[in-house]
DNA sequence: TACAGGCTTGTAACCGCTTACAGAAACCGC
DNA sequence: GCGGTTTCTGTAAGCGGTTACAAGCCTGTA
């Protein structure tokens, strides 16, 4: 024998990079199938040949390589997230729901913003980066998007209008705006002043049918002002209100920011909130309990939302793949029902006038 | 010539799922290089090459696959992010800065949020799915994080003990603190009540130490009591100093949500702020300014500081891809000095009693 | 007309992993 | 000791791109 032996397998030094698949077969003395099989579980394998690949991995500091084993398997273990240019609590919550939901999954989330329609083409660009996509854009037409979508993805679409092949996940705006005007009416306001969002906005749109629903079914006036769903077109409308120019005992705004501006504008002019004026406004924001007096307003559990939007999403990629693709598994559209949270601003304590 | 002349080219039904390179190559009638090539651009095409395989590719739909793209070009576009179980507007800012950064570079931003230190496992799995990471954890043991890491992907640290050999971006807490602390003492603050982070928070402590440092510069007392972060903390100790359990003339919170909650305590019981105690909290959430009386905070950056994170990390990913790597371009460390902004729950008019 | 040399284009070898298939080994009862 | 199973294990062909290299096509010039 020579003097100084030569591992039969010469040290593989292993490059600072990554070990692959290969090096630990070779430290193993095993074929690279039998490492797969060692890492993906499954299939038979002898316990002496897994403690041996084990071993040589744990010394190789070796890890597999997402990207090739997706591409082997078709299958990323990410979903795309496609949300407008979101600021403040609406956005954390709601990926806080998606996580929630896609951790335990096993799935990773890649998110893309949407700035001011750019970006649209970078969607197509994730076919094979992400297994489905939710897709969140409001404010684009909905042909447009479909338009660039890389086809063959899995997609849900959240609070958009209803898309033909993939199902929708909406907040039921109705249903929320009608229950305010309820309560509203229930505490005794007779004439109440709607102040809705932009006539263009879909939500906007919605809440005001519903608001309209409920005071014809209480047999309540409802008067509609359009806003903007910001501060300053409630600031106008609280002005009315406390000059007189419009009657009301009630006011409902379609957002939270509406019905603060408002609320404010009434305490500056000595308007008793909610004695001579009730308020109540929509999304509750978490500065709605944090004003004073504190404003009732529909929640929508915005977490849940995100959570209800991957879970189905799973549910389609998994169909997709079990093969009850192509085509249309597609309507299962849903709607997240909002709930009312009474505060201060209709805590009307005039009993005996209404119902 | 036979009558039903059969294409040459056997109409290739594009599977409804995707059409690959070989498809174009094959409609387009030219190897699968010269359509990589079009795609990539760079490499010398003809012009009738050029559009013959861009019109193929049209008609069939084709996006190139991004997995195997990233596979043999080994760069995959994206940077995994980890993040705390973060809530509210601090997540969803880091993010939106993140994204900002990230977007302009053509990079996506592949999320991954740590449980209590669950999903520190998932973190080796992103080798081959990411370029690199940004990762903040400052609840957890630097170590322990280290020993999770992929070898080998580029890592840029946010708000977390200094590590060894990645870069790490600070939030220099201790100034900011200090900087509140002094404020508070300049206005005539004598005893100062601290409400800290939760002991084992980086932040928390840093913070702490600030408060305390300027304390004792400014001669006045100060006094410790640990908080967890929430606004529930907040609101036990504006109970304890309007009932008196504590006595003290100004606040000074960790953060921003335990300072609204101390002063909804305050408020509740018809303390007057800032005229009997004066509060200040740190982070300057939106919030802060809508509250009344507006809160005075210690604001940082957080979008510049994502922002930051992402562009320092890319630079990362460039040195190692030019061969810059293997060790100790390691410790640009950074830090980010936070500024006080002063609003009306420290605008105190006891003038005279001060320095 | 022949030939050097610059553009284009095609062939085929990867990137790192999974997996169908077939061959080897181990086990069984006779 | 032997054929028939059953249980491992290895070989090699993809997954869908990129790209080094070589071959083919032009062109201009001698």
């Amino acid at each position: 024998m020579s003097p100084a032996r030569p591992d039969p397998v010469a040290a593989p030094v292993p490059r600072s990079a990554h070990a692959t698949i290969h090096d630990v077969a070779r430290v193993a003395g095993v074929s690279v199938a039998s490492v797969s099989r060692v890492f993906n579980g499954r299939d038979h394998v002898r316990a002496a040949m897994r403690t041996r690949v084990e071993e040589a991995a744990a010394q190789l500091g070796y890890v597999p390589h997402a990207g090739a084993r997706s591409l082997s398997m078709a299958r990323t273990g990410a979903i795309g997230v496609v949300l407008p240019d979101l600021h403040g609590e609406f956005f954390s919550e709601l990926l806080r729901g998606m996580d929630r939901e896609a951790s335990t999954r096993g799935l990773g989330l890649l998110l893309t913003v949407l700035h001011d329609g750019r970006g649209l083409d970078t969607l197509a660009a994730l076919r094979g980066q992400v297994d489905g996509l939710v897709v969140m854009a409001p404010q684009l037409d909905p042909a447009v998007v479909a338009q660039h979508m890389p086809r063959g993805v899995a997609t849900v679409f959240l609070a958009c209008a209803p898309q033909d092949d993939s199902p929708s996940l909406r907040i039921d705006n109705r249903a929320g705006a009608a229950a305010a005007v309820a309560h509203l009416a229930a505490g005794g306001a007779k004439r109440i002043v709607h102040l809705s969002g932009p006539a263009g906005n879909l939500d906007a749109q919605e809440r005001r049918a519903g608001a309209e629903e409920a005071a014809a079914a209480a047999g309540v006036t409802l008067c509609v002002v359009e806003g903007d769903f910001r501060e300053g077109s409630g600031a106008v409308v609280g002005e009315c209100v406390a000059a007189g120019t419009i009657e009301a005992d009630a006011i409902f705004a379609g957002n939270d920011m509406m019905a603060i501006g408002a609320l404010m504008a009434l305490k500056r002019h000595g308007v008793a909130v909610p004695e001579q004026v009730a308020v109540a406004g929509f999304d509750d924001i978490p500065l709605a309990r944090l004003v004073s007096p504190a404003l009732t307003s529909v929640a929508i559990d915005i977490a849940a939302m995100g959570a209800r939007a991957v879970a189905q999403l799973a549910a389609r990629i998994a169909a997709a793949r079990d093969g009850f693709l192509e085509g249309a598994t597609g309507g299962a559209d849903e709607a997240i029902v909002p709930h009312l949270v009474v505060r201060e601003t209709t805590m009307i304590s005039r009993q005996g006038t209404g119902l």
